[in-house]
DNA sequence: ACGTGTATGCCTTCCATCCC
DNA sequence: GGGATGGAAGGCATACACGT
């Protein structure tokens, strides 16, 4: 591949004016990515100097990047040499404007003007508005834009406590519509970065009414993982969990799997065996768990359909194992709170304290319900509280039965 | 010298197809 | 229809090449 022709006067020029125009910290991060770097590549690029056909590494990033370590060298505020080499023209122009930076942006603008043929949206027109080539409108205009946002988030949280889930939906889609609006704009401007609207995207999904924002979920796989490892922490498996995580046809009707939940493996022997099905074919995660002084694989076989079932049982085993109480009490509380639920009668953290006097912690205790998703509190009362997972409460019910 | 791009291989996730 | 199976595709870490 052909050399790229060496600096010409103007794009040293424009990177030097890049150079002084910021700060120490600014030169310790600069990486390709940095967005001042990719706007003086692109005008670089499109400056009509460029030698036609050249090749794609002509003025990149990290050539620039390269320049301006040059510059380094030079530069006094750095007691140390940056990259020795640099080029005769680099010292030039240096020495020219080094402390002459007005007539150096003076000199920047007349090369724009007289040889800049590209487009000047995104960050190269960030970049010329601040060498003066357009009026800065921007800036005002985006701290209005900034205060619409703000507004509109508020809208979005008073839209949160709304009784009427119509109302609350309408004015949950027409502020996902504004901030989508003021994101695109922020990101035609080059304010914003593309990866960061998937920010906006997930008030879509909003529901309206006492409801958080959507969060994506986790993959199925890392949800395992990190539940598991969690329940693994909190030493909440007995040894009859274990046993009923290692029968195939256990986990076949609890989790609808097709491989038992974990395998015990043996350290002493290679574990890629170990790891496969009758097949040959991988079925567990490589990486053990210890779980009372036994080492278990976990098996990967998870599908997004599966993930209820699994909720279901974690759910489950967080009550039961989660919380200090015998089989018996846990079932009398949760048969009262069903109770009162088909009666009509409301629950409150007082009512239960002292209905359930001879519990110890059972303000502990319906916090850790509440965490399990049995109960909520209503409009965050403690005077409420509500049955939110009806089902689960049902099964720990039946569970839980003598 | 060093950050970035690319290739590689292993591991994980998910999909298409088969079969009961 | 739904579970079992095989394998493709995706994800990720690592090594190495590249540019200047």
């Amino acid at each position: 591949m052909s050399r790229n022709p060496n600096w010409f006067e103007e794009e040293l020029k424009l990177a030097l004016e890049l150079y002084l125009s910021k700060d120490l910290q600014w030169h310790s991060k600069i990486s390709d990515s940095t967005p001042e770097v990719i706007a003086l590549s692109q005008i670089l690029n499109n400056l009509d100097l460029a030698p036609k056909n050249h090749g794609k590494n002509f003025r990149s990033p990290s050539s620039i990047r390269l320049k301006l370590a040059n510059f380094k060298t030079f530069d006094e505020r750095y007691n140390k040499l940056s990259l020795a080499n640099t080029g005769k023209l680099d010292k030039e122009i240096w020495e020219m404007y080094h402390a002459k930076y007005e007539q150096l942006t003076e000199e920047c603008l007349k090369v724009l003007r007289e040889h800049f043929k590209g487009e000047n949206s995104g960050v190269v027109r960030e970049y010329l508005t601040r060498l003066g080539m357009y009026e800065d409108l921007r800036e005002e205009f985006l701290k209005y834009l900034k205060e619409v946002v703000k507004r509109t988030k508020d809208f979005q949280t008073k839209a949160l406590t709304e009784k009427n889930i119509d109302v609350s939906r309408v004015i949950m889609n027409s502020c996902y519509d504004l901030l989508k609006v003021a994101n695109d704009f922020n990101i035609c401007v080059g304010y914003q970065k593309d990866d960061e609207k998937k920010q906006i995207d997930t008030y879509e999904e909003h529901a309206g009414i006492n409801e958080k924002p959507i969060k994506p979920e986790k993959k199925i796989g890392r949800f395992i993982q990190s539940t598991f490892t969690e329940l693994i922490a909190h030493n909440y498996l007995t040894q009859e969990d274990l046993e009923f995580l290692t029968s195939e046809q256990s986990c076949r009707n609890e989790f609808h799997i097709g491989h038992p939940f974990i395998r015990k493996v043996d350290l002493s022997c290679s574990i890629s065996d170990q790891i496969k099905d009758a097949n040959g074919y991988i079925r567990y995660w490589k990486e053990p768990v210890r779980i009372k002084e036994q080492e278990y694989c976990i098996c990967k076989e998870w599908y997004e359909s599966n993930r209820k079932y699994y909720t279901k049982w974690l759910n489950r085993i967080k009550v039961i194992n989660g919380i200090n109480l015998s089989k018996e009490e846990l079932n009398n509380i949760l048969c009262y709170l069903k109770k009162n639920d088909e009666e009509n009668v409301y629950n409150s953290t007082e009512k239960l304290i002292k209905k359930f006097f001879y519990i110890e912690h059972m303000d502990i205790i319906l916090e850790k319900l509440i965490a399990s998703g049995i109960l909520m509190k209503f409009h965050d009362s403690v005077d409420q509280l509500v049955i939110e997972d009806y089902d689960l409460l049902c099964d720990i019910i039946e569970k839980t039965r003598k």
